[in-house]
DNA sequence: TCCGTCTAGTGATTTATCTC
DNA sequence: GAGATAAATCACTAGACGGA
């Protein structure tokens, strides 16, 4: 052991105490005198010590660490501003909570383990959180053979009864946003997504879902468009974007001249770049921060054995906004 | 030389027991 | 009751040792 460590050992000594008592005080024991905790703590500022997390783990079989999976092969996660609002939250209630935070990929080596394999099954975190778009079947019977706690992100496709989960209301989302556009009289509302983004993202398929149930309750005709074209063809006033990526798309297309001049954008929560359109959006806003708060006290409350923790946790979109461009 | 086994050590915590 | 002490615990590694 290097002497000029500090540790437990060395702050009992110079403290004249037992390391079980430094131990106690650390930990808050009711049964430490005042005089003897004031002392110990005195020391314990005085040469700046902090407990040696993995020694601490390795007694208390954690590790105070927590780890992201994330889907290093989907650029679009890294592109969308969504990723970065929900690490941010995840991070607030992990550090609060004197956890660390672990980002790990799906990146394979040659012999085709995974990063989050090893983390896994070598107990690297003392839980995760991981997309719903790496939740399978696999990475489920993966967490629980090594009875790691985890928490999916994103939408509740499939699943088995013992998962918790944190989601969006992205009905309610589509439902703010399309009421937002009737409301501002609007009546040719339509939603532009693409096939292929159907068939993968099940929030889209809520989207539209919400969008089309939103349309029949006000007596308007919905109708979904895959191309500019269809926009155009069907005179669109208002068109609901899916995504950011999707309305980036359809203003480019716009730019490279299929004109759309007169339909209003709609999209789902607001984007920094929102400030260099020569447009107004209109928006429903996502609190995604707080989605990743939700999904950090869900995991803590599972690794902490807390009772009644929630199966589900749903957010609710705000009031539709427009941006500040007029 | 290789292999298997045993022991000590790592740091913080917990627990049982003891002393004052 | 407050606090000290010793041992066990956690998971793993390094090194020593003996036998083949």
């Amino acid at each position: 052991m290097n002497e000029n460590k500090i540790t437990i050992q060395k702050i009992a000594e110079l403290a004249g105490v037992n390391k079980a008592t430094v131990s106690r005080v650390l930990n808050g024991s009711a049964t430490i005198s005042q005089k003897t905790k004031e002392k110990v703590e005195r020391i314990i500022k005085e040469y700046n010590y902090t407990p040696n997390t993995i020694a601490r783990g390795l007694a208390v079989n954690k590790t105070f660490t927590v780890g992201f999976c994330h889907d290093y092969k989907d650029k679009r996660a890294f592109a969308n501003h969504f990723f970065y609002k929900m690490l941010q939250g995840i991070e607030n209630v992990i550090y609060d909570n004197d956890y660390l935070f672990l980002m790990m990929s799906r990146h394979e080596r040659e012999d085709g383990t995974s990063m989050f394999e090893r983390v896994v099954k070598e107990r690297r975190v003392d839980g995760v959180i991981l997309p719903s778009s790496l939740y399978n079947e696999a990475n489920y019977r993966l967490l629980k053979e090594h009875r790691m706690p985890f928490v999916v992100l994103g939408e509740r496709e499939f699943g088995h009864s013992d998962v918790r989960w944190v989601d969006v209301d992205n009905r309610q989302a589509a439902q703010l946003l399309t009421e937002r556009l009737y409301e501002n009289g609007y009546r040719r509302i339509h939603l532009y997504t693409d096939q292929e983004a159907i068939a993968r993202d099940k929030f889209i398929a809520d989207r539209i879902d919400g969008y089309n149930r939103t349309m029949e309750k006000l007596g308007l005709p919905a109708f979904v468009a895959t191309s500019v074209g269809e926009l155009q063809a069907r005179g669109t006033e208002a068109v609901i974007c899916c995504t950011h990526e999707q309305l980036f798309e359809l203003l480019k297309e716009t730019a490279d001249g299929l004109p759309l001049p007169d339909a209003e954008l709609g999209t789902f929560d607001e984007n920094p770049m929102f400030q260099y359109f020569k447009r107004t959006v209109h928006y429903v806003s996502i609190d995604l921060e707080k989605m990743g708060e939700q999904a950090a006290h869900l995991l803590l409350s599972i690794i902490n054995q807390k009772e009644d923790v929630p199966h589900f946790v749903q957010i609710p979109a705000f009031l539709a906004r427009t941006s500040d461009f007029e």
